[in-house]
This record gives structure tokens, C-alpha cells and sequence, in this order.
DNA sequence: TAATTTAATTACAAAATTATAACTATTATG
DNA sequence: CATAATAGTTATAATTTTGTAATTAAATTA
């Protein structure tokens, strides 16, 4: 493959990522009491049902002690729950509550509100061409980090 | 269009974000000595050849007082200069230096190379996709992300 | 020309992110 | 069993991001 290629595609990745960020992340600020970072820990936890908090961290590239202070705020607000692993007692592993669940798609709806609106003003093709383009980014990119690193 | 083909969509951007979010940005922290704030600043001077202040904010959807910021440390470290403009005193555009189209340039490969070599291992028809999907995508986003916010 | 608007800066403070070091408790290893 | 390794927490600090208020200088407008 020549470099060519992949220069191309990083050069649109570069583009993409802060066309997304503008969108999604501003208007968390406002709209919601949560930071970033913990709906960061939130969205990974909707997606896996239940995870240790080393898991975690190693899901987000995220330290321990950063984990345990998300986590924190999370149990104080009772969007997470602890348990316990008994074959393992070092182990906490966490899991979302159902008022985390309702909370974090009650988040989602409201952030992604103005890029609704402004999908919604494409024509039908171009919406289709979409939900196309971003299945297959999201279904590539998923495939290629999903390598775990060692870190904390 | 129904609302269940842009949900989808959404679900897609918000899974795509944090991917390129954790390979792009958390790699320039320990690669770089530039902070991912003045990054920004720094690629949409590297897109527009010239900019004021206030454009600057308004792309990136940040107040006047953070873009001086940013600006002051760019022009510390020779990566951009400012220009008087002679038909409005109150305009101080900006550009990159050569040193900072330099900079720029070498930092986005290296802060890419990890992902490039995610990218490499891929089989041919793969990688051609993502050149495909991804600049659809960067496409259609630029698209629908251009109408100007007035901020600041 | 006086009042208003615009462009940018200065200054300050709060919140969030990031980076570590030190520590406890538990399990695994030699 | 003693030692090392693992999981998680506590504590502290530096950096960065974010949010505003007040100010200066220049251009607009009424």
C-alpha cells in the first residue's frame, strides 16, 4: 500500500475528529451537570454491562486513580453501582443503574440535538450515504484499536 | 427520513469520536510539547493561510480572550506572527510561519503513528475503504458543520 | 461630533484533566 | 511462608480548559 493512501486517511481522520468534537462535547458543557471525562466512563459502561475498574481504565487509556474519581462521582449521583467479585476480592467491578441508563441516553439526546437538526436537513440520499459512511468508519476503526494496551 | 436511520447515525459519530479521540489526542501529551488547545488553533491556521482573531474563535467555537492565549504561545514559540491589516486597525490577522507549517506537519506525523500502523496491517481492499469512507465522511460533515455560530 | 458597536487584550477564577507517589488489601509465585 | 505482583484508593500538584468581566482602541452610525 503506498504511503499516499494512509497519508490521505489521517488526513481526513485529523479532519473529521474536530468537526465531531465541536458538536458533541460543547454542548455537554451546558446542557449537562456531568464533565466529559465521566460520561466518557458512563458511554463504556452502557456499552459492557459490567466492568473492573482496571478494565476500564485500560478501555479509555485513563489511569486508575482517575477511574476511581469518575467512579466516585458516578455512585454519588447513583448512575454506577459497585459488586463485588467473589472470586477475587481485589476486584470491584462496575456496573450502571437503571437510573445511569436513563440518564446517559437522556445526555445523548440532548447533546446530539443541534447535529440532529442539521442531519436532518440533508436530502434522503445523502442521509442514507451517512448512515452508510459512518457504519463502516465506526465498524473499521473499531476493529483497528481494539488491540488492548498495557498501561496504569 | 425516519428518526431511526439518524439515531443510528448518532450512535455511529458517538462511538467514532472517542476512537479518534484516544489514538489522536492522547499521544501529542506525550509527544509534543504543545498543548492539544494551541493543536487546534494551529490546524486551522495550517487550512486557511490567514485568519483574525475573531475567525479563529468563531471556527473553533472559542471566546476572543482564550484565542489570544493560544496566539500569544504560538507567536512565543515562532509558530505563527501576527498582521496588522491596514484597512481595519482593529484587525490582527494571523499566520503560520514557515517554522510553524514545519512544526505542524511533523507533529501530526508523529502523533499518527500509531495509527498508522494499525492502518498498514490492514489487507489492501480494507485500507481502501477507509480512504473512502472517510472522506465521505469528512465530506458530509464539512457540509453540514459550515454554517457560522456566533459566538464571542 | 457623540454614542454605539466591533476587535482584541488583560485579568481573574473555577472546573477539569493529567501525572505521580505512596498506600492498603488481596492474590500469586518461588 | 516470604516475597512479589495485582487491584484499587488516597493524596497532591501542575497544566489545561472554560467562563466572565472590564478595558483599550478603532470604526460605525445617528
Amino acid at each position: 500500500m503506498e504511503t499516499n493512501t494512509i497519508d490521505i486517511i489521517i488526513e481526513n481522520l485529523f479532519r473529521i475528529f474536530p468537526l465531531l468534537s465541536k458538536n458533541l462535547t460543547k454542548s455537554l458543557r451546558s446542557k449537562s451537570n456531568i464533565n466529559p471525562g465521566s460520561l466518557y466512563v458512563m458511554g463504556v459502561l452502557n456499552r459492557h454491562e459490567m466492568l473492573s475498574m482496571s478494565e476500564i481504565g485500560c478501555k479509555l487509556s485513563m489511569p486508575k486513580p482517575h477511574v476511581t474519581t469518575h467512579i466516585d462521582k458516578l455512585i454519588a449521583e447513583n448512575i454506577v453501582e459497585r459488586h463485588f467479585d467473589p472470586n477475587d476480592r481485589r476486584i470491584i467491578n462496575i456496573k450502571m443503574t437503571g437510573k445511569g441508563k436513563a440518564d446517559f441516553a437522556a445526555i445523548k439526546l440532548e447533546i446530539s440535538k443541534e447535529m440532529r437538526e442539521r442531519i436532518n436537513k440533508l436530502d434522503e440520499q445523502k442521509i442514507l450515504e451517512l448512515l452508510d459512511v459512518s457504519t463502516r468508519l465506526k465498524s473499521i476503526l473499531s476493529e483497528i484499536m481494539t488491540e488492548q494496551n498495557t498501561n496504569n
